[in-house]
DNA sequence: TTGTATGCAAAGCGTTTGCAGTGAT
DNA sequence: ATCACTGCAAACGCTTTGCATACAA
């Protein structure tokens, strides 16, 4: 059976304060402020963990490590800041897709992410590279 | 100076002739039927230079290892078949996505990639897990 | 008491790098 | 003859796993 634990809980509680999605290396440095002497093995099981339980999903963006974020955000994609390369929701959706797959083609889900300035970063001083599928927009 | 060496010509080749975006492993699979002793530091060491000076570019995926294709695409997105787990280009693009930002933000850029069953994988016998952002279209 | 959960360290996997030898110029 | 390039193996960063101990039930 499943054991309630001080670390578990303060892994838990890291992502729920957070309020966007966390590098397991984010979690252990929240969580460690309750459990100083954590360790970063017993982050990467509890996330699985997690997942398995369904409480928290999976955030995977293009090129960068995974995150994770509490559920129940509902269906969303992801902001990635080019300045402070933080991630946050985006709770909007363009919607239908299926016109822009090549014929013959089915698609069945699709991801997206916007690259821009987050609110806390909004004066641009230098452009990301992002060499692969890009446009304004 | 820059030199050629069969190993560079046998990797440009590879890329060249695969149509899509390849992991590194597989430029060297097809590469080593030119060159059958290259080793797989070669692949990233060229894919590397060949990056820098623009003759190819990279696409990152979410959760997938970088891939490396030709250049001269234009701008395009990309769509994985959920089945052969292969990567196509999609010379489509949604357009502005600016409003789907939340307020404050500014958007400069976007990624997208679609997932459905490619051309030679259609009967879908089961389903891909992709626990984040994800909806029909 | 029982056995899951933890911390540590070692192992894995993809990628990068140091180094001595190879080969294009 | 140079010196960039190559192959090999070690090093790296992130993630997973084995193992003995700790602790929730």
């Amino acid at each position: 059976m499943e054991r309630s634990t001080r670390q578990r809980s303060a892994i838990r509680d890291a992502l729920q304060a957070a309020q966007r999605p966390l590098l397991p290396q984010e979690v252990l440095t929240a969580a460690q402020t309750q459990v100083p002497g954590m360790g970063i093995a017993t982050v990467y099981r509890n996330l699985k963990a997690l997942l398995d339980e369904g409480a928290i999903q999976l955030v995977s963006l293009p090129g960068e490590n995974p995150r994770y974020e509490t559920r129940g955000h509902g269906h969303h994609h992801h902001f990635q800041c080019t300045a402070c390369e933080r991630v946050f929701d985006v709770h909007a959706c363009p919607g239908d897709l299926s016109r822009l797959a090549p014929a013959g083609f089915t698609v069945e889900d699709h991801e997206l992410t916007l690259y821009g300035r987050c609110r806390e970063c909004q004066p641009p001083p230098a452009r990301r590279q992002r060499p692969s599928s890009s446009r304004p927009g």
